[in-house]
Order: C-alpha cells, then sequence, then structure tokens
DNA sequence: CCTACCGATCGGTAGG
DNA sequence: CCTACCGATCGGTAGG
C-alpha cells in the first residue's frame, strides 16, 4: 500500500508484510514497557514513540489500549507453551520433566525480551473480563502440564515434606501446583538478573535450588 | 477548628481529634480501592469519594497521591508486624512459630479490612524511589522473624523436600524465606474467600495444607 | 501510518 | 474541608 509520493517520517520496512512486522514490534515494545512501569502508567503516545510511531497510530493496529495488553498476554503465552513442549521432549521420567518444566518457565519469567508473562502476571487486573476468558482457556493447557507431572512426583512421594513418609498428607496436584508455582512467580518481584555472578544467583543455580526444595531426590 | 456557620454538606464527627480519624479513614478506603483496581487506576476523586469528601480535600491530610500510597503500606506493616509479634508469643517450639507465621500471614493477606499488603505487593512498582527505602526498612523487621523462623527449622531438618536426607541440601533461609512467603503471597492472586465451606477452603485449611507442604512434621 | 485535533478526566491548588 | 478552578495529559478519531 506505498505510494510514490513523499517519504513518511520513520521508514517503513521494505519487505511486503509489513503490518504483522509493525503489530509484533507494537506488542513486543508493550511488553517491556508494561513489565517496567505497568499497563495503566505505560501511556500509547509511550509505546508509539518506543517504534518510532505517532501517538495515534497504534490504534491502525489495535482498537484500543486493552487489546495490546490482550495481545501481550496471548503471545507470551503462545511462546511459553511453545518453549515448554519443545523442552518436554527430551524428558523422560517424571522427575527429568520437572526440571525442565522449572528451568523453562524461569526463562519465560526472566529472559531478556520476555515480558510477557510477567506482564499477564503484574497486570491481569488491567485486562477487561471479556478477555480474561480467552487468556484463562489458553492458559489451563500449560496449567495442565504442570499438574499433570505434579499428580505423577505426588503419586512416587517425591514432592512436599510429608509426603514420603505419610501418604495421608498427599496434596492434590492443583494445591502443589499452587504452591510451587506461586513460589515460582513470584520470583518476578524479587529477581534481578543484572549483576550475575558476584555471588548473585543465574537462573540454572535459581532453577536448581527450587528443584531441590520441592523434590526429593533418592 | 469549628466555625459556628452553616453546617457543612458531610458533617464531621463531634470528636476532638477529627483529622486523625478522617486520615485514617482516607487509609482505609484507599486500600480497599487499590487492591480492587490498582494504585494507578484509583483516582483521587474515587477516594474522596468513599468517605464523603469533595475531590480536593484529600489534599488537605496527604501532600500528594503517592503519600497515601505509602501510608496505606506502612499501615499493613505496623499493623501486620503487631498481629505476627502478639500471635508469636503463645508459640515455644520452632514448629508452633512456622504455624503462627503462616496462619497470620494469611490473615494479613486476605482478612477483610486488612488489604494494606496485599496492596504493597501488587502496587510496589508505583511508589516513588524515595519512599521505598523507608518501606523496605520496616519490611525488613518483619521478613527477619521468617527468617530467623526458617534458620531453626532448616537446622533441625525439617524444611524442604531434601533437608532431611542429606544436609548438603540445606539451603540458606534467604532463599528458603523467598519460596515460602512467595507461595504464600501468590494467594493474592488466586484464593477468595468468598463463598468458603462449599469445597473451597478457608483460611485455616488453606494454612494448615501450606504448613504440612512446607515443614516435616516427625 | 501521519496530521491535527477533541472531549474527558486527572492530580492538584487558591482562597475561604 | 468545600468551592471553583486550572493546566496537563490521556485515549482515541477523522480524514487523508
Amino acid at each position: 500500500m506505498r505510494k510514490p509520493t513523499q517519504p513518511p517520517a520513520a521508514l517503513p520496512a521494505e519487505d511486503g508484510h509489513d503490518e504483522a512486522n509493525r503489530r509484533q514490534a507494537l506488542i513486543r515494545a508493550s511488553a517491556r514497557l508494561f513489565r517496567e512501569k505497568g499497563f495503566e502508567a505505560t501511556t500509547v503516545r509511550d509505546i508509539a514513540a518506543a517504534v518510532g510511531m505517532r501517538s495515534g497510530s497504534p490504534f491502525y493496529h489495535f482498537a484500543n489500549k486493552q487489546e495490546i495488553l490482550k495481545a501481550v498476554m496471548e503471545e507470551g503465552l503462545r511462546q511459553g507453551l511453545d518453549r515448554t513442549v519443545k523442552a518436554l521432549q527430551a524428558a523422560k521420567t517424571p522427575q527429568a520433566r520437572f526440571r525442565v518444566l522449572v528451568r523453562t518457565h524461569y526463562g519465560i519469567l526472566h529472559d531478556e525480551g520476555s515480558e510477557f508473562i510477567a506482564v499477564l502476571l503484574y497486570d491481569w487486573r488491567s485486562l477487561p473480563d471479556e478477555y480474561k476468558q480467552e487468556i484463562i482457556a489458553v492458559k489451563d493447557g500449560y496449567d495442565r502440564l504442570w499438574q499433570d507431572n505434579l499428580g505423577e512426583l505426588l503419586g512416587l512421594g517425591l514432592i512436599g515434606a510429608n509426603s514420603a513418609h505419610d501418604p495421608r498428607a498427599a496434596q492434590d496436584a492443583k494445591v502443589t501446583r499452587l504452591m510451587i508455582m506461586g513460589a515460582i512467580n513470584f520470583t518476578v518481584t524479587w529477581y534481578k538478573h543484572e549483576h550475575q555472578g558476584k555471588g548473585t544467583m543465574d537462573l540454572d543455580a535459581l532453577a536448581e535450588r527450587t528443584v531441590r526444595f520441592f523434590m526429593r531426590e533418592d
């Protein structure tokens, strides 16, 4: 749709499917901004400026600001599920799958350029109710991966401080998932990956400690 | 400072130290609103309306909106520390103290009228950096109560999935605290106390499950 | 995707 | 603590 008139201020890319690229750029920039200062404190002008647009132009790609938030969360779940399913293929035992789930989830939360799920956790409140249903439906798929794995491990008596000794203490997989994922998700509030190596943990170390804290290693 | 002229629209209380009461009412109403829709999405007009004031009047009690947020968090820490110290007095063993810490923390997070700490967790990002230092200083006192207790329990080999079997697995108290409090704090995102008894957990049951998940019971 | 703009709202203030 | 108000900003739109 480019017209052979004067070149626009922000030069567009040369390839044919520019639109999808620009939309992706908006999603990525929004994720970074939302993660940093929150959805409500981020203005559409901030988002536009981050990708070199003028203030009204994001609305060419999204109907309103809330749709950007929804797109950020969807992108996070899509990427997260993708990474997790791929990583799980190499893991043959329940214990190995647990290690993969934990390590991959930390990557999803803390890798550079992977701010989408942190935004989901932080700004869930700001998502309109109509959108929540759709996101929950996708999130359920991810939660099921965890819950199935935890169900196996609970059956083996490998999870929790008491399960190995007292079978009555076996908790159901859902509450177990909420406890473990809660502990991991809460790292978004305190984990900083900035100056690693100075005595702070990198994600491998953090994942290892987490695994060892929650799972018995026979 | 009341003048014997016409009665104001919103009738003031009759006692002498009205000001402190009104300030407290603002803090409580703000906590409820912040918890529900977030600091950024709550307007000063919302807050004023919730206590029957006009839009400009909260600024008679607070210099700006951020100071209200700070006051909410301070109030939460003050109340939280107070409740916890009192509750700990009856607990004589490390195990008993852990149970008290967990149950009291759930109350702090979920009791009606106790939205302050949930606001601290949710809206920490919105607090100006200058204020953060003061809040952290108070919060450190609370964290120390937990960390000391967890240090004892770790020494006894009662915390974590492996500590009883492998002394090398004993994690330091800080990471242990972050994991356990993370799991508990994360309940602010999913726990609903609305229709208890229908198969959902009340806070006693939730605390019991949490304790049993994290602490070995010999 | 830009230009140019608008109506609404927001935090905050002066003056009593 | 109210009345009356202001400057700034915000999400969003028309028209090209």
